[in-house]
DNA sequence: CAAACCTCGCAGTGATCATTGCGTTAGCGG
DNA sequence: CCGCTAACGCAATGATCACTGCGAGGTTTG
């Protein structure tokens, strides 16, 4: 996979002031989602911003537009996929990464909020380049001669559960799960595997 | 679908109009997240259940706590836990439910709304009592002397791949691919099971 | 059957929200 | 260095929302 770090030029004039509103105003979106208690109504985000909410107004629209903005801005680019030379490293880098990434409260937050308003969109926004870097890992795999396991299993082995226990449930995302998560896939794909290197150890969340 | 007319005992008055007005409000929410386009507010939705927007702000106060009322009386008793005499059999079945039941765009959306307002609680009601159906299955595969996976290994192989793909793709959930999550999640604890029955037909989506 | 209590409907109020038109300011190119 | 255009700030307006006493209707209990 190429560089991801193409900058989001759709803006006619990307130049000082627009770029510092855009990123006020995805920081307020940001903190507000942590205050748990706060509305997240435009007034409330452009007030928060330092912004007039008629900029919020004009550049946005509504708050499910903006949502799904800043979640693609948050999710595009962020987890760079490893290269380890094998199939397992690079599962266990990424799911480690990815575990240690929705444990933030604040990521977590804006997966919610983003799905509940954002609705199909949003949560398309939500899962960013996931698949593609996830294809990406298996592609390097095969193109080393060895089999792989396919993307559809891949995802409901490691993705889905990462997402699973960060959205629906409070349990600590750790580092040994998600390890965990890699050696059930990958010894069920093989049979009976090497076993894995050092789980259950290294917490990520509190 | 059982009939959603599971009497709510919660309540101090479970009288014909104390249910009645709670029903229509309850169906006034479901109309209303299957239109997508609606603002999902109180005097929104007691205009549509025909109902004053004061009873609603006084029984339940807001949009949060009415979204996790309706997701707690839709995700509580409405899938029976099986029981086929045989622990594939049973999570098969429970699988292919559970399948069925988030392919409802209503129930979809009514996910993801309470996800995305209700927070943790919210995402609490939506796990409903599944956790709890999973485990009986499991301990009752224990009580025939068999070997059982965990709790925790059936959540991610099972559960959690069907509620990521339900609530953050739009692919459908067939039966057939739910019976492969079970048949991993088996051959995956058993080293080399009993290959599945049938798989990969029977499509539940449309 | 009647009294007591709970629930709902009604009208009114303050606050917040969403939207619009216009003037000003800041970036960009000649 | 200077004009041009886009982006922003400001003020005003209509609409909707959240909330609160008060009275009427229905439900339960003795």
């Amino acid at each position: 996979m190429p560089a991801t770090t193409s900058p989001q030029r759709t803006e006619s004039r990307p130049g000082g002031r627009s770029a510092r509103v855009r990123a006020a105003v995805h920081q307020a979106v940001k903190d507000l989602l942590t205050d748990e208690a706060s509305e997240l109504t435009i007034p409330v985000v452009a007030s928060r911003a330092g912004v007039h909410a008629t900029t919020v107004y004009r550049r946005w629209g509504s708050i499910a537009e903006l949502l799904a903005d800043v979640a693609t801005s948050r999710f595009s680019g962020d987890i760079v996929v490893p290269d380890t030379g094998t199939l397992r490293g690079d599962l266990e880098r990424y799911a480690s990464d990815l575990a240690k990434d929705l444990c933030d409260p604040d990521t977590l937050a804006l997966v919610r909020a983003t799905i509940g308003t954002g609705g199909e969109q949003g949560a398309a926004a939500c899962r960013g380049e996931r698949q593609q870097q996830l294809e990406a890992i298996l592609e390097r795999e095969q193109a080393r001669g060895r089999e792989r396991p396919t993307l559809e299993r891949t995802t409901d082995a490691i993705l889905a559960p990462l997402y699973y226990r960060a959205v629906f449930t409070n349990e600590p995302l750790t580092s040994g799960w998600a390890y965990d998560l890699v050696s059930h896939l990958l010894s069920d794909e093989n049979g009976a595997d090497t076993a894995p290197d050092s789980a259950s150890d290294s917490l990520l969340a509190d």
